[in-house]
DNA sequence: GAGGTTAAACCCACACCGTGGACATCCGCA
DNA sequence: TGCGGATGTCCACGGTGTGGGTTTAACCTC
């Protein structure tokens, strides 16, 4: 029988890294609820107190993986033309948020504070500064956009079955619940295309964004 | 010695309202993190288990204090203006998700899945229909709005200090960080006015909302 | 080479958490 | 009168994050 691992090995079994891609593979397979300092490092075949040498906490460790989430982001070659990149600066962060549904909440509601994660924010600031938008009217948007991108990304990875449908004792109660134009639109509140309802959502506040810059320079 | 109470009470110590009032609190004192059934409980002079007769474990709990909050939202009269109206029901949002900033989270990050919840949903779809909207645009009009409302109540409520300001060190880190347009714009990245942006985003949403209506109806 | 320093991994232990199960008690209704 | 169900209590279990101390092996300096 071998004596069990102790001491410092000759190379590190370890590495933020490796932590990092560890509490990624268990948030695959059992959500991010079933993230844990035991469940992490079970996955990697080490003691627990072991992952405080690289991560602090586990809060620590779940701003990693978000860090990590954020800083994989392959940003789009500019095209010069404002609307498509700004659409594909929003495709390649969803991409991203989405390539690990599980952690997506971890990427959309921590707010980071490396640097690491300002490329996308720089190259939307990029686009709207030439577009022609004021530094401080810049920031204004860029706020604007992430908002609905962050909010948009939310309720897709949350997505309840969506409620109405062909359910008939909850259609009864909605009938009869006082709530007309809910009722009027049922139907298309029962279905939630999730790649549509996006573009929808981003064309719509891309649009807005780069009018009111028009708007602005027009003044 | 007085035995200590037990079997059922003459008049129920506990409700479902005076528990979630509790919950409240303890949010209010503790924030989010600090809530469980103990905590709760204790709050109440009351055994944990003795919730579970009226809230269905932790997360139901939860949802009882998303519920109990929205429902609680007091819905503006509307004007007959769309974009005035559109407004109104954005700010009464927000005033309930702020009354408790702990809670905000809950009541943004939650779907709900019982009706009382749709009150405002209504009144948005019912405005949204009388500006001329169709039915499915209508629906995807609101997921818009929604979704840009909670991105900028979630970032209102966790709002950092906010980088960059007369921090040198952080600072000189930007510079050589080649993000240019971040460095540009960064004393207004700094500043964060909540009020200030909250009405900048739901102003630009709308207009750009009733703008589409405008459009599709001119088709 | 010898000796000290230190990083990395270990185990033990604590306080806390959510909750399942088994009582005790009282109310309302038959 | 009696009895069923609602309500609140206690005990207990497995699981959590993490503080502290220990052990080992690799590195750094003489």
């Amino acid at each position: 029988m071998t004596a069990p691992r102790r001491g410092r090995p000759r190379t590190p079994l370890l590495s933020r890294d490796s932590i990092v891609a560890a509490t990624l593979r268990v948030i695959d397979t059992e959500g991010v609820a079933g993230v844990g300092m035991r469940s992490v490092a079970r996955a990697l075949g080490v003691d627990a107190k072991s992952l405080y040498n690289h991560v602090d906490g586990k809060d620590g460790l779940l701003d990693a993986v978000a860090e990590h989430l954020l800083g994989g982001l392959v940003l789009p070659e500019p095209t010069g033309d404002a609307h498509r990149d700004l659409r594909a600066i929003a495709q390649a962060f969803r991409a991203r948020a989405l390539a690990h549904p599980g952690a997506a909440p971890l990427v959309l509601t921590r707010q980071l504070s490396s640097l690491e994660g300002l490329a996308p924010v720089d190259a939307v600031l990029k686009v709207l500064l030439a577009a022609g938008a004021g530094a401080e009217e810049a920031v204004h948007l860029l706020r604007m956009l992430l908002a609905t991108l962050i909010g948009t990304l939310l309720r897709e990875v949350s997505a309840a079955p969506a409620f109405g449908g062909d359910d008939g004792e909850r259609r009864e109660a909605l009938q009869a619940s006082g709530l007309p134009a809910v009722v009027r639109t049922a139907p298309h509140l029962a279905e939630f295309d999730r790649d549509a309802e996006f573009e929808y959502a981003v064309d719509l506040a891309v649009t807005a964004v780069l009018a009111r810059i028009d708007l602005q320079a027009a003044r």
